[in-house]
DNA sequence: TAAATTTGTATCGTGTACGATTTAATTTTG
DNA sequence: CAAAATTAAATCGTACACGATACAAATTTA
């Protein structure tokens, strides 16, 4: 049977599945110190850049659902990082507003990415290669999350 | 604040995060026909190409914990598509043999990754971008699953 | 060889992910 | 304008992930 393909080493997928959570476990011991876990932080980003916006629109920029971001916001409101708001305009519509703690945090995070990347820039993985891998990604996130949404 | 380099569209490590989500979507539709979770589909990955090992030996292979792998596998064998046997050389190791069901299933599988490979590959992202990625990505795990084992 | 250490697995607790369903508010339509 | 459809969140159930811990079997060491 020509099973090739179905050999661990040959799959294109499971080294992004496997890398992910690695670089996840990368994160981890910065994360710890500000007391987040992975998601969080990304949510933070999120706000840090566009503070008072719904859920709605978090989960839309981490192509995350409701689901998982409801039960994610609400463990970081007891942690006091950020306050959950309804829209008196549109009464459906939850806003999330940073708290200065929320927003002192964005100060310990600076340095984060440059660590992270000292930690996958070495001798056989260049700039340049992240670079096109960025890209690569980019353009799969986008096909896969309207080819998602379309149906 | 020097902050560019915390805004979302900067980071690396999100697109990898999000994609590796998304294509798990994208294998739902066809592990969905065998039953299957995505992760319980890599563990059938790795015994197809090698049945009867060890939990350890799947674990190292997916870079999977006893404590992800124990329960997972567990599920398998309620679902009857594998067995598990203590080995009477070291009694600590437990030995995973597929079922006459999860042999078969591979046939189910065969035509999966090729499926997958046509979601992903379009006029955007040619066939030798996904194989510099995955160059890249494998040079990645083997850096951080290395550097994460060191501590 | 008995004690200490290591190894292989399992369990527990917490935190995501996500399909399916629910609920309430708004918008669209007949 | 009232009924139907849509939209924004939340909740529920199931299945990972993973740090921490437990435990028994094997190996090492004193």
């Amino acid at each position: 049977m020509d099973d090739e393909q179905l050999k661990l080493n040959n799959q294109i997928c499971f080294p992004i599945y496997s890398v992910s959570r690695l670089i996840t476990k990368a994160y981890k011991p910065f994360l710890e110190e500000m007391g987040l876990t992975y998601p969080q932080y990304l949510v933070l980003l999120v706000l840090w850049e566009n503070d008072n916006i719904s859920m709605n629109k978090i989960g839309e920029k981490l192509l995350l659902n409701t689901n998982t971001l409801s039960p994610l916001v609400k463990r970081m409101e007891k942690m006091e990082l950020l306050r959950r708001k309804r829209s008196e305009k549109d009464e459906r519509s939850v806003f999330i507003q940073l708290t200065a703690k929320g927003k002192e945090l964005k100060n310990k995070a600076v340095p984060i990415p440059e660590k992270l990347l000292n930690t996958l820039l070495t001798e056989d993985v260049s700039l340049t290669e992240i670079m096109l891998l960025k890209d690569t990604l980019n353009k799969w996130s986008d096909i896969l999350s309207e080819k998602q949404n379309d149906k």
